[in-house]
DNA sequence: TGTACATCAGTGAACGCGCGTTCACTGATGTAC
DNA sequence: TGTACATCAGTGAACGCGCGTTCACTGATGTAC
């Protein structure tokens, strides 16, 4: 029980430290927040003695941007795969990816947290992997609008941001687990809907 | 220098240690995040005992929930002034709301930042006063949604959400001064245009 | 108005604890021959 | 295929430090008479 054998951990190399390392802070974040835990208990928590993990990281800072790094990746995964998931239809790839943000932020709660917790001046990798990300809402909004005539369509970056922003807002007001979500509408419904009006404000229809 | 004279600190007795506190912790979570400083810290920078803040707070989390508090009164404050000084009109009330969201969430950076990390559990005082200015959005959106014909009118619970979310996504991605925004668009503007055309989805029109 | 006393709100010394960090070390792994 | 050796990735003991917390204390304030 207090050894972890089965994977990792063969014998007094560990083999894989460097990610059991970003795994056990997100078990700690879960539990205490972005800051409330130590060099030494992520050691602890990773079943090493506390001067193993200054083979890997310089800090406990340059491990919160590892995890934040890794998060922002796994985040851009999810969207692209979300993405992709929409086939042909603009307005099917816009729903899965706005879908995808919130449960990232939901069921990834660990990642999203240390993703905007870490000082974004340290780790110069991490901006870079947020705008992967960003990405694909630009290229879901492009999709959206190809069809408007030229006058009519709203500048992309514009809309992405804002769409962007109603992902976030709902995710942390309305999309955690932990707090019981202070809405009585569920944070999908209102995802969606707010999507549907904001959208039809620009004279996007659902039946694309 | 090191003394405060001025105001507060007449002699032994403090005076009025409890808000010396809470503004001494302000300028720490400013400069170190809401969870990077300490108890002795917070006494330090209000320069008194390590021993003297247990007077007034059981704990460091007593303290940062107490600043969350002040400032969740403080945002409802600024809040219903900005409905307030919109006169009659809605729309306007609406424009003076959700700019003051913004404005608060950037110049009262610290005070936002601790409402919203401040653990719900401890203090129950807490979403009590969030609820506060929730109503003042709740209010926003009834008078815009008034003149309506009462079957087109959106569920304002709803929509008081959607308005919430909308300016807190605005402010946590692109609102803050620390770090340079990372929007191309100005918070404000960006704000503006998307709340303009979530309310043209609606059926709600700028010229009132 | 003065005095005695209770209460309040601080001090400062003390304690044990765990953290961050360094260090010489050592077991495991990879590779040259 | 075996052996020697370099390198890698850990250990564990040690250190100084600052934190959280308690304690008996003391200066200031408020109030009863």
């Amino acid at each position: 029980m207090a050894e972890r054998e089965g994977k990792g951990r063969r014998g007094y190399h560990h083999g894989n430290l460097r990610e059991a390392l970003v795994t056990a802070v997100l078990g700690l974040i879960a539990d205490k927040g972005p800051n409330g835990f130590t060099f030494s208990e992520a050691a602890r928590a990773a079943g090493v003695s506390p001067a193993a993990p200054y083979r890997h990281f310089k800090d406990r800072d340059a491990l919160l941007d590892e995890v934040a790094r890794t998060g922002f990746e796994l985040f851009a995964d999810r969207l692209e795969a979300a993405f992709d998931s929409g086939g042909p239809s603009p307005m099917r790839a816009f729903e899965a990816v706005t879908a995808a943000y919130l449960d990232f932020a939901r069921t990834k709660r660990s990642y999203f947290v240390a993703m905007f917790a870490a000082r974004s001046e340290t780790g110069p990798d991490v901006p870079r992997a947020g705008d992967r990300a960003f990405a694909v809402l630009y290229r879901v909004c492009e999709g959206l609008v190809r069809h408007m005539p030229a006058q009519e369509r709203p500048p992309i970056h514009m809309m992405s941001y804002h769409i962007w922003a109603m992902c976030h807002g709902i995710s942390e007001l309305f999309g955690r687990e932990d707090t019981r979500s202070r809405a009585p509408i569920a944070a999908e419904e209102l995802l969606e809907a707010g999507a549907a009006i904001y959208l039809r404000g620009l004279g996007i229809l659902p039946d694309d």
